[in-house]
DNA sequence: AGGTAAATACGCAGAAATGCGTATTTGGTG
DNA sequence: CACCAAATACGCATTTCTGCGTATTTACCT
């Protein structure tokens, strides 16, 4: 049985991009498109849909909204968000509203290919880094209200790396050990990471980094 | 760079299917093997280990409390569950735990092996299902068992102050001039407060006190 | 090929924290 | 009143951390 895929894109170039990506397979029937949310609910009105693949910022009605609707209305589709944002808010958002995977428009023709056929087996396809980010967000319950800002401070994945270490408590010369540096440049990192995060010490740093989702 | 694995797998049987299943590639070097937890724990003391595939129930020290520790004491350290249950339980607890991807035992040798290179690269693999499942705890909330208890551990009501004077990233000094007391006292203080939490460090007071609600 | 950012590494000086004692004062309780 | 837990305070030795440099190597980008 032939798998029954709608787009919702605004940007008509990333529609082809996408459409070509599915092109490989046989089965897939890409049944409708739609440059914005509210055309896209229009047409599954008119089309029966297994999977729609969903970009977040559209003009009128953007995918987050969409989805929310369309899982309102038709609850056996699928809606595997596809977009360039991996913000912890949209992430979030995109799965309360109902979608069942969420892809970087990064992702390879046979990620994309495969992400479908997930789904539809009932699985939840997210792109590597999105699904630890959702690891994550259980991990540190969110707080529903307001968005606050999230600040990156210019750190690098090493230097995450070191606060994720710092926050259990290990000392430097642990730390060199586990990374397999010297000491030294434990010191060195942490003091980048100090810098940046404008403090001057542990606690001060951790606190900071915790409060923007940087750990 | 090859890939250095460890197992830990209370069966011999499911022991050897998983060595079966890594054996295919080149670059995947089976460092460490358990029967258990605790034996684990041991083995990484020795070894450099990149992931390690664990089961959950083990004798003497099951998965998820082995999780927790590894998490702790060496944070570099990917660990993926492989294991039979997929009740939302378990799986919570092993994300809490730290857990950075989670398949069953019926996963197939390539999806192994896919989870261990996505786990390396930042990625958070999941079985089918196990991802949706995943993604409905973060949708309906819970509280599963044991991660509302608190423990006291006999601080008094000064010592919860000095705590969370100590959260802020204060000083000993400057704690003193908050409080209106003595260095010393704030030293005395912070000395008692890790002797009855277990610990020797601020970050892991720190850690273990809002783990447990008290500050 | 040259420039740049990141990761690695070391040294020195000083500040802060930690471990382990001891001691006094205070407030409440039996 | 006698007792006890808690809070207060200090000292010494040691470890750990922090600030501030410098320097090399590697990877990537132009």
């Amino acid at each position: 049985m032939p798998v029954k895929i709608a787009i919702a894109e605004d940007n008509s170039f990333a529609l082809r991009a996408c459409i070509n990506k599915l092109a490989t397979e046989p089965d897939f029937k890409q049944v409708a498109t739609a440059f914005n949310g509210d055309e896209m609910l229009g047409k599954l009105s008119q089309h029966a849909v297994d999977v729609i693949l969903m970009d977040i910022m559209m003009p009128v009605m953007d995918g987050i909204e969409c989805t929310r609707r369309v899982k309102q209305q038709h609850p056996q589709i699928k809606v595997i968000m596809l977009t360039t944002f991996d913000d912890d808010e949209n992430i979030l958002n995109a799965i309360m509203a109902g979608a069942s995977g969420y892809l970087l428009k990064e992702e390879s023709a046979e990620g994309v290919v495969k992400a479908v056929r997930d789904t539809i087996d009932g699985g939840a396809p997210m792109s590597a880094g999105i699904a630890s980010k959702v690891l994550n967000l259980l991990r540190n319950p969110v707080i529903p209200k307001g968005h606050e800002t999230t600040e990156n401070f210019g750190l690098t994945a090493r230097e995450i790396e070191l606060l994720q270490q710092l926050k259990n408590g290990l000392s430097y010369e642990h730390i060199a050990a586990n990374l397999f540096i010297s000491p030294g440049t434990v010191r060195k990192h942490i003091n980048n990471i100090y810098t940046k995060l404008q403090v001057n010490n542990k606690v001060s740093a951790l606190s900071k980094a915790s409060a923007n989702r940087l750990i």
